[in-house]
RNA sequence: UGGGGGAUCGUCCAAUGGUAGGACAUCAGACUCUGACUCUGAGUAUCUAGGUUCGAAUCCUAGUCCCCCAGCCA
């Protein structure tokens, strides 16, 4: 029974199925997966599934799970993404231990295994350029024609290929390719390329090479030599699953892993693309990778989100080979369920309306109790400041209240959280007509928050002390993008949400929050939602992001009526 | 019209010939010093048409629709 209490609580998928079935019919003894980013862009949640299946399905088999940088491309990868991609991959929790590995730690063995292919005629120099190249490989529906280079002596191949490598010819002047068959209905095996000149630096190998593995000739490979068992990637390389096998068919590799392939992941309202989120970064859209807006690892983490909310999101969404896109809901449900157990609650004031207590002495005011959290009292509580000036929430007053608005309008009592009962009695105006202040008064009785004649109020609003709050600015994020389904094609910039970013210059917040500007812990404004300290706060100006609003019933109400 | 995949509540995932289930979302209610949390309840699904079977989401046949592939990207 514990077992089976164990699986249902890490899910079971088709892969996970694969794994057991293997592993049961003793077609392995260990499990061995690996999670083979390239270093052109920082990693995202769509990586964060991929990177908890591979890690995951490790840890529970008792396996182990490598960490490849597919680094065959020199033109595109650079160390910062490298960094940043094991930094993403340590603060999802995973540990890769000694298996860091690299495409690049192979050259050599692909080369020679380039060379073998080579020697048994099943691979050539090709001399055709891009563009002939193309034509010659035909259409989805007219099989491709053979290249005149086909044919070349394994004396002339071998020649000319160690002349690439030697760095005679220009880029893009000839490429090797595997001799498979152009009419295959699978254009991969349509004599796929294998290496090609590029005559750049790689930050691993420096100028040893002139000339770099293809994806296809790189991959399979690198999983035999590291003894990958299962290696899961993404649907579009389905089609290079028969490529893949014909490597390890072809050539004296020491193991013969088998690829699967999952569905990757979509949400609404965002685009899981490196390219787009590329563009996004380099155009200025957003303030950089890790901007809170982001759907990467970085900017996740910097609005605030926890590393278990992701891990909960990804068992949420399950695995399976249907193309699909998840409502963004179900992540910040994950957001909030994380939160709301850790998270310290706050009172903070983020569209400050200054009320002015007329029966309450002016002075130094007094120090009330509030708890820190209202469903663990392990947390403790802490003394909060009030006096005859507060702020309360501007949405939390209407002069003109609709039938359902419980909250403060001229003649109504409401509970300040913790403190008292207050009674609008005026809202103040200015020129312009607009409430710059309220006149109330409060019941002397109710202090903590309850009146001794037991009445009721409909509704606790937060506030702060006008005295005692300290200003901070407060980042709300919205959605990237305006729409559920934005394309993330030509002109996806066109869907850009213009409101994803509001900042609030003019918060108040209870001091306690002021102090720990440095704080990483996440915490709940009451009746707000969760916020963290951004990097940027100061002990002077504390910036706070949203990291995920609270549920709201009463808004939603207020819009769909 | 070549090749490779996929279709189950609004959404995501289960059910591997035997009561179509869970989660998110939605709606209704309870509770409440957060219109939060929590709790209770409700509605909504097997792409279509045939067939096999005592019994089909599952097997067979024929369709339909969707996704991926024509980089010297991964």
């Amino acid at each position: 029974m514990a077992t089976g209490e164990a699986i249902a609580e890490v899910g079971r998928d088709f892969i996970r199925d694969i794994v057991q079935a293997d592993l049961d019919g003793k077609r392995h003894s260990t499990v061995v997966t690996r999670f083979p980013p390239e270093p052109n862009g920082y990693l995202h949640i769509g990586h964060a599934k991929s990177i908890c299946l591979n890690f995951g399905i490790a840890e529970e088999f008792g396996g182990r799970c490598h960490l490849r940088f597919d680094d065959t491309n020199p033109t595109k990868e650079e160390q910062e993404y490298v960094d940043a991609i094991e930094a993403d991959v340590r603060w999802l929790g995973f540990d890769w231990g000694q298996n860091l590995f690299h495409a690049s730690d192979y050259f050599e063995r692909l080369y020679q295994w380039a060379e073998h292919l080579i020697r048994v005629g099943l691979a050539y120099v090709d001399d055709q350029s891009q563009d002939d190249m193309r034509t010659a490989r035909g259409t989805l529906t007219e099989p491709g024609r053979n290249s005149p280079f086909r044919d070349r002596t394994v004396e002339e191949n071998l020649d000319l290929f160690r002349r690439m490598n030697a760095g005679e010819f220009d880029n893009g002047a000839r490429v090797l390719r595997a001799k498979i068959d152009m009419a295959s209905g699978n254009i991969n095996l349509r004599d796929p390329v294998l290496y090609r000149i590029l005559k750049a630096p790689h930050p691993r190998t420096g100028t040893t090479w002139s000339i770099y593995p293809s994806y296809d000739f790189a991959h399979g490979q690198s999983d035999a030599i590291e003894g990958i068992t299962h290696s899961i990637c993404t649907l579009e390389f389905e089609d290079h699953r028969p490529l893949y096998d014909w490597f390890l068919a072809n050539l004296p590799v020491p193991s013969k892993p088998r690829q699967y392939e999952f569905a990757r992941l979509n949400i609404t309202y965002t685009v899981l693309s490196k390219r787009v989120l590329t563009t996004l970064v380099r155009d200025g859209h957003v303030k950089g990778w890790d901007d809170p807006r982001m759907p990467t690892l970085a900017g996740l983490r910097r609005r605030g989100v926890p590393p278990g909310a992701i891990h909960d999101f990804v068992k949420r969404i399950g695995v399976a080979k249907a193309n699909s896109v998840v409502d963004a809901n179900v992540l910040d449900f994950s957001i909030r369920e994380a939160l709301n157990k850790t998270a310290l609650r706050r009172m903070a004031v983020l569209r400050p309306l200054k009320v002015v207590i007329e029966n309450y002495p002016d002075g130094p005011g007094e120090e009330l109790d509030a708890v820190n959290h209202p469903n663990n009292p392990d947390a403790g509580s802490r003394e909060i400041k009030f006096g005859r000036e507060i702020y309360i929430e501007r949405e939390d007053f209407m002069e003109t209240p609709p039938k359902k608005f419980f909250r403060l309008s001229p003649g109504m009592e409401v509970r300040l959280r913790y403190a008292y009962f207050i009674t609008c009695r005026e809202a103040v105006k200015n020129a312009a007509g607009e409430v710059v202040e309220l006149r109330c008064t409060y019941d002397p009785a109710t202090r903590g928050g309850n009146a001794p004649d037991g009445r009721k109020v409909k509704a606790t609003i937060h506030w702060v002390s006008a005295r005692d709050s300290r200003p901070a600015e407060v980042r709300i994020y919205n959605p990237l993008f305006s729409k559920p389904y934005p394309t993330g094609g030509e002109g996806f910039t066109a869907d850009l949400n213009p409101q994803s970013l509001e900042v609030l210059g003019d918060a108040r917040v209870e001091p306690a929050l002021a102090a720990g500007s440095n704080s990483a812990e996440p915490v709940q404004f009451e009746r707000q939602g969760y916020f963290v300290h951004d990097p940027e706060s100061t002990p002077d100006r504390p910036v706070f992001n949203r990291t995920v609003g609270l549920r709201d019933t009463f808004a939603k109400e207020v819009t769909q009526s």
